[in-house]
DNA sequence: AAAATGAACCTTACACTGTAAGCTGTCAGG
DNA sequence: CCTGACAGCTTACAGTGTAAGGTTCATTTT
């Protein structure tokens, strides 16, 4: 009857959104190494090249996707307790880990530059003023913090729970045997943990932060080594 | 004269060693994406498919690697006080970092599990434990340093201040008047600055360790919330 | 209504990747 | 001398991102 039986190419059916959408899919299933322009495609049900239609590169998709995770923070509510906003802001960014993990070494090892993404970090170096530091201690703190939340959602996503990257593992019995710190410690490296762990953590920081702020005088030890 | 020019082959010539060698200086050379076997081949005047008859495939390379890297550490001389001894082993580490940029990402989110890199794990919890943690305490604790660590590699080595990953950068006039706290803050972000910065929150992390380990009363904030 | 335009998608092709399979030249031990 | 084994090479394949150009069709213009 009709000519071709696969002329159902309907014009409009790719969008910029619909791509991010799938891309995120085939992340999470096939790793972000995994990913490909042509299993994207496929996904989608079109052509690779088709894709560069809307995106003119990886890297161009990449910066989407990054744009639409981190576009969708907001900063806390000026209202709320410094300390609270600032553990819902660290809270959020590591929601974004754990509802990604296969994409979250990417975020992590990602110099975000785009007007959205400098609109957060802005407004979470806002936050650090907010909580009455000066510009350089909001800087170096932001750092601090920041250091400690890229390696935790690395670690929490991409790290030692989800199996060892080595080639040549070690049995059970030769961790027991040869390594009994790290066996013993395991126990506490499961995902069942992270929450806890990563609160002590995070607590310590805080708490670190709100001394230095609340005079840098009352903090006993620093032997300064 | 003699029937072939290229006949220079000369067989023991390669070794893992060499190899290993010749991949540290490609990998900085080209990049940790810009790395290949057959680059590394023509660094060291082969063949690609060479290299594979010392080591089965790249990522046992990269084991390899790592366990150069990680091998080369020691665990810092019990006689020093506790405190030092973190300080050197955690420095240690971050020097990898410094000495090789390109390689750092990969190192960061390696799952260490070869025999050296796990005797070198099970040495730095020990370290936990000669600070007088419990086996729990040791963990997490062992997980703080080390998030912080590991997301100071990567920023400094990986980090901002080796320019953008985004497509779309965003100019100096345009920063400075719509994302002023990054502004202010980017005068610290730089390499000048990573040493103070990594400093101060290593030193933060430190000073709340002790303090946990010296009776978790004294600490007055941590308003837990 | 017919023609022109341009957006949206596809085809082909190229230079690159890791590596499986098999080949060849060289050297040590008999 | 011969015989393996070893070390390195050749070829080939399936995969990658993407440049260049072809095709189809909705819309606009005449």
């Amino acid at each position: 009857m009709d000519q071709s039986i696969k002329k159902k190419r309907a014009r409009g059916r790719l969008s910029r959104e619909m791509i991010e959408d799938a891309a995120f899919e085939v992340i999470e299933r096939e790793g972000l190494s995994g990913f490909s322009m042509r299993k994207l495609a496929a996904a989608l049900g079109c052509e690779a090249m088709s894709i560069y239609h809307h995106f003119p590169s990886v890297a161009h998709l990449h910066e989407a996707l990054v744009d639409r995770l981190i576009g969708a923070l907001e900063i806390p509510d000026a209202s709320l307790p410094w300390r609270q906003r600032m553990r819902i802001a660290i809270e959020d960014f590591r929601r974004i880990g754990r509802d990604h993990p296969a994409y979250s070494s990417f975020i992590v090892t990602y110099r975000m530059n785009s007007p959205t993404c400098l609109a957060w970090l802005n407004g979470i170096i806002g936050l650090f003023k907010d909580g009455g530091f000066d510009t350089e201690l909001s800087a170096r703190l932001f750092r601090t913090v920041g250091y400690y939340l890229m390696g935790a959602v690395l670690d929490e996503n991409a790290g030692y729970s989800r199996g060892p990257s080595a080639v040549n593992t070690v049995s059970d019995e030769q961790l027991a045997r040869d390594y009994p710190n790290v066996m013993a410690a395991g126990r506490f490296f499961g995902a069942a943990e992270f929450d806890k762990t990563f609160e002590l953590g995070l607590d310590m920081v805080l708490d670190e932060m709100e001394r230095l702020r609340d005079g840098a005088n009352a903090s006993q030890p620093s032997g300064k080594v």
